[in-house]
DNA sequence: GCTCAGTTGTTGAATGCTCAATTACTATCA
DNA sequence: TGATAGTAATTGAGCATTCAACAACTGAGC
C-alpha cells in the first residue's frame, strides 16, 4: 500500500482506539502489581499454572500447554525452567513421544496457586469485572470473540502462537 | 479478605475475563510485530514518538511524556536513552527547571514515524476496528473510559503512572 | 531400511521493563 | 541563611520475552 492510499482513522475511531489502549495499561499493570506484590508471580506463570490446575492429571505436554496459555514455545520453555527451579513444575519425558516433555504442577504449585488466587480474583473484579455492567461484559466477551476469530484468519502472519 | 469468603468469578464472567484476556494478547502480538517487521520500532517507542509528534515544538519535558505515553518514568528514560542513539530524539537541559530534561522529536525522528504510521494504522485497522461494527467500537470505548476511571480511584496502588 | 521434511523442545543473546537506589535541583519553612 | 522535604530524571541490576539457531526425534514416501 502506498502511503497515499492510507486508510487513516476517523477522530472518533482513534480516540476509541487510544482510549481502548490506555485501559488495557492500566489494567495490566494492576494486575500484574497485585500478583507480583501479594503473590511474587507474574501474570503469565500465573496463567501457565492455571491450565495445568484444570487439566485431568494437573500434566500437559509443552506443545499443548503453550497453546493453552498462548505463549510461545520459547517462552513456555523459560517459563517452566523458572516454575521447576521454584519446585512448582516437574518436567518429564513424555511416554509416547521422545521428542516430547510433560510438565507436571507438583503439590507445592497447586499451594501456591490456590493461596493466589483470591487476591489476583479481587483485583479482577475491581479492575475490570465490578467496573462494568452485567451488559457491558456482554458486550466485552462478544467484541473480544471477533478480535480472536479475526486473527485466526488473516493473510499477514498476526499470532505469535502456532496453530498446530 | 480470608479465603473462604472470596467471591469467585460466575461462569460467564470467567469466560468474558479469558476472551477478553486473549483477544489482548492476539491483538497486541498482532500489533507489535507488524511495527517490529515492518518499521523496527517496539510499539512503546512508537506512543513516544507519536506524542512528541503531536506537540507543537514536536517536544515534552521528560516527566510530561512519560504521562502522557502512559510510561514510567524509568521507563521513559531508558527508551529516549534508544531513541536518541537511532538519532530520533534529542534531550536538552529544560531552561525553566535545572532538574529537568526536554526530548525533542528530531527531522529523522519525525520521518520515521511518518514512515511508519500507514503501515500501523493498516495493522490496528485489520486487527480492530474494522473487525468490530461502529455500534461494538463505541461500547468498546465506553468499557475502556469505564475501566481507566476505576484504576484513577481506588485505595490500592494499581497505575505504574504518577498522577502529577 | 533410508531419506528428508516437519515437529518438539531447548538454548543463549539481545532487548525492553521493573524496581530500588542515587544525583541534582527546587521549594518551603524557620 | 540553613535545613529539609519533595520533585526530576537517571542508573544498574534483575527478570521476562523475543528471536534465531540448534538438537533430537517422528513419520511419510520410496
Amino acid at each position: 500500500m502506498s502511503t497515499s492510499d492510507t486508510r487513516w482513522l476517523s477522530a472518533g475511531e482513534q480516540q476509541a482506539w487510544r482510549e481502548f489502549l490506555t485501559a488495557c495499561q492500566t489494567l495490566f499493570s494492576a494486575i500484574d502489581w497485585q500478583l507480583q506484590h501479594d503473590a511474587a508471580i507474574p501474570h503469565g506463570y500465573y496463567e501457565i499454572l492455571v491450565r495445568l490446575s484444570e487439566t485431568p492429571g494437573r500434566a500437559l505436554r509443552m506443545s499443548q500447554l503453550a497453546e493453552a496459555s498462548t505463549s510461545s514455545k520459547s517462552r513456555l520453555s523459560h517459563a517452566v525452567a523458572r516454575l521447576e527451579e521454584r519446585g512448582w513444575v516437574r518436567r518429564a519425558d513424555c511416554p509416547t513421544d521422545r521428542r516430547g516433555q510433560v510438565a507436571q504442577l507438583t503439590d507445592e504449585g497447586f499451594a501456591a496457586l490456590a493461596a493466589a488466587a483470591p487476591g489476583h480474583v479481587g483485583q479482577v473484579r475491581r479492575s475490570l469485572i465490578d467496573v462494568l455492567t452485567p451488559e457491558q461484559l456482554g458486550q466485552l466477551q462478544e467484541i473480544s470473540s471477533a478480535i480472536v476469530a479475526a486473527a485466526d484468519q488473516p493473510v499477514g502472519p498476526s499470532r505469535p502462537v502456532s496453530c498446530g
